[in-house]
DNA sequence: GTAAGTGGATCCCTG
DNA sequence: ATCCACTTAC
């Protein structure tokens, strides 16, 4: 029996949890629902929960599924409770994301339901390559990838939610298709079995169908834990009901305003199927937020707040203020690269380098975008990795000998043979290929069956192949992978060492003369490529050295029903690798040089960075020209703002990089709050730099210092580029100091389109578009300097200080708003009931389905239930106060944050210190607050100022940066160039992130 | 008629 | 990097 909690109140595990976190953890709920905004801990907090249940509730480790969204998640995950439960203990968990361990139990017990022991997985390019030659075949009209999108569509769905009527719109257009949808649907799942091979989605509806079947495979699990609930589709919803079918006992961590997955058939609705399914679960809000500065919070809201029908959550900033975040307009994407590397440079300066260039990321709506930034990266010679790129198993040369795996494994596997015929080149060409494979989906012979046949001369091939092609397919194809299959399981050579998958790889090189390959193939890089090749091996011999000594692929054993163990390494191999987004990452030995990351943001989830630009925030890249749900598309900017600490950049190119001057509009999610942002960076005086020091526990260096080691003619502001890159007359260059003389726009330029903004009676706030002469030298002779502030500025804050007072009390109560959940939303079963009817629109945001009868039974459900539902938010949490002097700090995560004291910085001047915010109220909302005072353009002559980053054009640099001056554009494969001449040990490629230097 | 090489437009997000 | 339309060599 369980200990009650109060035995224990001072165990380590709940010390280091805030109120909220702790009764998550320790909840004796049969089923719990974790409700955690961004940067709340919600890691920790589930991490944390498997420790209680496995010790202090007493279950068995075996006896817990864990299950996560992505590979990645599910190896920190593991790290994490390895750490908190010692003995290795978090081995025996069955953990890991949905496919593996759907795929784990398919290997054990899938002879059950009639599944091929042996079957393979079939990634994105075969399922892929079948849709479409099925699609040309049969001569539909339809696009391919819209047919496998609808194929993988209706797998995730499941089974459990009830068919939704479709608009008439719909029908008309699925009846016209929808029987070739239905027979592409039924060739492709009779071509996946024939070669058998299962799809992603296939791993989870089979192993639906098992454990349907067959409970007791799952009869020990005592309880389920499910991460980042908001992305789970209907068949893993499904799932994670019938891992917990013998206790029911189930906790979920997830948040509705992170699911950006839609897209891949996650439904956000799954939220309130666990509620009607599972009564009395009890719902636990985590929203106090570790991660960022307030401001950056305040932000992030009035963007997601936009979407009314959303279950309004609250989202309690614990640290500072910090400075505005920033949305600043470029020219064109080059010119948004160049401002992007310039503002990270000006930062990480006047730091002091307390930040780094590990600290800054760079978050993409679609990762194509990154084109112009890597470019720019480049040119500045500033190293960077790009995450969510090109996998390492995605390769060419990796590929390729996967495929040959593949084909040794299973010689049916028809695309693999494909892929892998005519590579090495065989004087085999696309037509014959062609010709192969259908011959071989016209008949009951693989293509491998045909070639061989074909060669031996037993049954010649309708499709015709040249007699050289044929000599050089029986020699250099068939006779190798039949001499690797025959020798699986010898032993080879005087010693007697085993023949296994290294053993496997080194003979099929040889064979293949693979070397010799990459060479006439790959002139350029080919040293490369080899070394990918020997590293492909390194990853196989830890594979096999790790699987030989752990058992963590197993499952526990169940008496009554027989288990298959895997034993062959081949086949797990391969699975392994399918299922692997990134490879285990091997990694460390000097992580010296400090990497920008470049990422999308999709990919970015879960993390943080101190220092965060998104560019490309125009209509079109976000939301995303072909997306369809537009709320979904908001959540995603709300995920990317989210992730910053201390510093948030968004950013915008007025001018379509690709066209011929085709203007961008400002992104709807930006637009009607466009106000709340800075138009160009902070400036990064004394208070700002101790309170982000402050936020992330480190030490700032003395203003001397940094001043001192500030580069000479360095640009202090964030001033290279003009605010309004419209403006004509101030262009970035030489223009500036002319353009004083120009009178005032009376008001900026729109970037959206008609009807766009609701701009009209808004007073802007004296904005001003360039400086006077004055205030310019002032700038550039004292405010310049950290800490320091001209008279003029100083006089701008003042009348920034009075006209908050102004704007006080209206902004408080938009204040109230964001931070506070509303009266009437207590909890999600309390939104669910107060939006019945018309709320089943807020269950779905896509489709509209009639769950009308939700309101109504789950108030049943919610007098019935012997567990009464707790409020999500304790009454003394309501009104919770920070502690004075701002210093909670975050749950053990953070070690020892040293707590910056404020003082201890006085500045220079008479530039008043910041005021510590005031903690019983909230700071008020930004949003009608005039700019920040920003200090006058630090340049006279720009042309003498100009940074190296400056690299618009021709322009004359500071000397000592190359020659003439002019930096040559560097073209991107130049920038990919492997860097092979310093290294002596060439670590060729670092899974998973990917890493160039210049 | 097939194989192989070339130049040009295009590319979202993931297991 | 991948997918084409197009040319050239066998």
């Amino acid at each position: 029996m369980p200990p009650p909690l109060a035995a224990n109140p001072g165990h380590a595990i709940l010390s280091s949890l805030n109120d909220a976190q702790r009764r998550a953890v320790s909840s004796d709920a049969q089923t719990v629902a974790i409700l955690a905004g961004p940067g709340s801990g919600k890691t920790h907090t589930l991490t944390s929960r498997v420790v209680w249940l496995i010790d202090y509730v007493g279950i068995r480790p075996e006896d817990v599924i864990v299950a996560t969204f992505t590979v990645k998640a599910a190896r920190e995950m593991k790290e994490r409770i390895g750490k908190a439960l010692g003995n290795g203990r978090e081995k025996k968990i069955v953990l890991g994301n949905f496919h593996s361990i759907a795929r784990r139990y398919l290997a054990a017990y899938g002879r059950h339901i009639g599944l091929n022991q042996k079957f393979g997985i079939a990634d994105d390019s075969d399922s892929r390559a079948i849709i479409a030659r099925i699609c040309k075949r049969r001569k539909v009209e339809l696009d391919p990838g819209t047919v496998r999108a609808w194929i993988s569509k209706k797998k995730a769905k499941g089974n459990e939610p009830e068919d939704v009527p479709k608009t008439a719109r719909q029908q008309a257009t699925k009846t016209a298709g929808q029987q070739d949808l239905d027979e592409c649907y039924e060739e492709y799942q009779a071509q996946l079995e024939k070669s058998n091979l299962l799809d992603f989605d296939d791993l989870l509806v089979k192993c639906v169908e098992l454990l349907r079947e067959f409970p007791s495979c799952v009869s020990n699990i005592q309880t389920v834990l499910i991460d980042e609930y908001q992305d789970t589709n209907g068949i893993q919803y499904e799932l994670m009901k019938l891992f917990a079918q013998k206790n029911r006992s189930i906790t979920i961590v997830g948040d509705p305003d992170q699911s950006i997955y839609g897209w891949r058939s996650a439904e956000i609705k799954n939220l309130w199927r666990l509620l009607k399914d599972f009564p009395g679960t009890a719902e636990i809000s985590l929203e106090q937020n570790y991660r960022s500065f307030q401001s950056i919070l305040n932000n992030s809201l009035l963007v997601i707040q936009q979407d009314k029908k959303r279950y309004r959550k609250a989202l309690k900033p614990v640290h500072g203020k910090g400075s505005r975040p920033v949305l600043r307009r470029l020219k064109s994407a080059s010119a948004e690269a160049d401002w992007i590397v310039s503002e990270m440079r000006r930062v990480i300066v006047m730091s002091g380098s307390m930040l780094n260039f590990n600290d800054v990321a760079i978050l993409l709506r679609s990762a194509s975008l990154s084109r112009h930034i890597e470019s720019a990266l480049g040119k500045s010679g500033i190293a960077y990795k790009m995450v969510g790129g090109k996998k390492f198993y995605e390769r060419v040369e990796i590929k390729t000998l996967i495929d040959y795996l593949r084909v040794i494994n299973q010689p049916g596997n028809n695309d693999a043979l494909a892929r892998i015929m005519n590579v090495p080149k065989r004087g085999i060409g696309e037509v014959t290929i062609k010709g192969l494979l259908e011959e071989a989906e016209g008949s009951t012979f693989s293509v491998w069956t045909i070639l061989t046949k074909h060669c031996r001369g037993d049954r010649n091939a309708k499709t015709k192949i040249t007699k050289h092609a044929e000599q050089r397919i029986a020699a250099g194809l068939i006779r190798p992978l039949e001499n690797i299959r025959k020798k699986i399981g010898e032993s080879v050579g005087p010693t007697g060492t085993p023949f296994g998958l290294v053993e496997m790889i080194e003979q099929l090189l040889t064979a293949l003369d693979f070397e010799k390959h990459l060479k006439t193939s790959y002139p350029d890089d080919y040293e490369q490529r080899w070394a990918n090749v020997q590293e492909f091996m390194n990853l196989a011999a830890d594979f096999v050295r790790d699987t030989d000594q752990s058992d963590d692929d197993f499952l526990p054993e169940i008496e009554e029903l027989e288990q298959v163990k895997e034993d062959e390494m081949l086949p797990r191999f391969l699975a392994n690798v399918s299922l692997a987004s990134d490879a285990q990452t091997a990694e460390d030995e000097g992580e010296a040089k400090p990497l920008v990351t470049i990422s999308t943001i999709h990919a970015a989830k879960g993390l943080e960075w101190p220092i965060v630009f998104v560019p490309a925030v125009y209509n079109g890249s976000i939301p995303h020209m072909r997306a369809e749900d537009s709320d979904e598309e908001r959540r995603l900017l709300y995920v990317a703002m989210t992730r910053a600490q201390t510093l948030l950049y968004l950013s915008c190119p007025v001018f379509n990089s690709n066209g011929n001057g085709e203007r961008n509009e400002l992104s709807p999610f930006i637009e009607p709050v466009h106000r709340a942002f800075a138009n160009k960076g902070p400036c990064f005086d004394r208070p700002i730099m101790s309170e982000i020091a402050k936020i992330l526990g480190r030490q700032l260096q003395s203003e001397d210092a940094i001043f001192k080691a500030m580069p000479d003619m360095f640009m202090i502001e964030d001033n290279l580029f003009p605010v309004d890159p419209e403006d004509t007359r101030g262009a970035s260059t030489s223009e500036i100091t002319h353009g004083t003389n120009q009178p005032p726009r009376a008001k900026r330029q729109k970037l959206s389109g008609p009807g766009g903004g609701h701009d009209t009676g808004e007073e802007v706030p004296w904005r001003k578009e360039y400086t006077t002469t004055m205030e310019q030298s002032s700038a550039f002779t004292v405010s310049a300097l950290p800490g320091f502030t001209s008279a003029s500025a100083h006089q701008a804050a003042l009348a920034k200080a009075s006209v908050e007072l102004e704007t006080n009390k209206k902004a408080q109560a938009v204040k109230r708003m964001a931070h506070n959940r509303p009266a009437d939303q207590k909890s999600i079963l309390g939104f669910v009931r107060s939006t019945s009817g018309s709320g089943s629109a807020a269950l779905t945001s896509s489709q509209s389905s009639n769950h009308n009868l939700i309101p109504a039974k789950l108030s049943q459900i919610v007098t019935n239930s012997n567990k009464p539902v707790k409020p999500a938010i304790a009454p003394e949490l309501a009104a919770h106060k920070l502690p004075a002097g701002n210093q909670l700090s975050r749950p053990s995560i953070k070690k020892e944050e040293e707590p910056v004291k404020r003082k201890a910085y006085t500045c220079f001047s008479s530039s008043p210190t910041k005021p510590a915010p005031k903690e019983e109220e909230p700071e008020p909302e930004e949003e009608k607050e005039p700019p920040e005072p920003t200090r006058a353009a630090a340049c006279l002559h720009s042309t003498t100022f100009l940074t190296p980053v400056q690299m618009n054009g021709g322009i004359k640099r500071p000397t000592g940066l190359g020659r003439a001056g002019i930096v040559p554009v560097a073209p991107i494969e130049k920038l990919r160039k492997p860097m092979t001449t310093t290294t002596t040990k060439m670590k060729p490629f670092k899974p998973p992130t990917m890493i160039r230097r210049p």
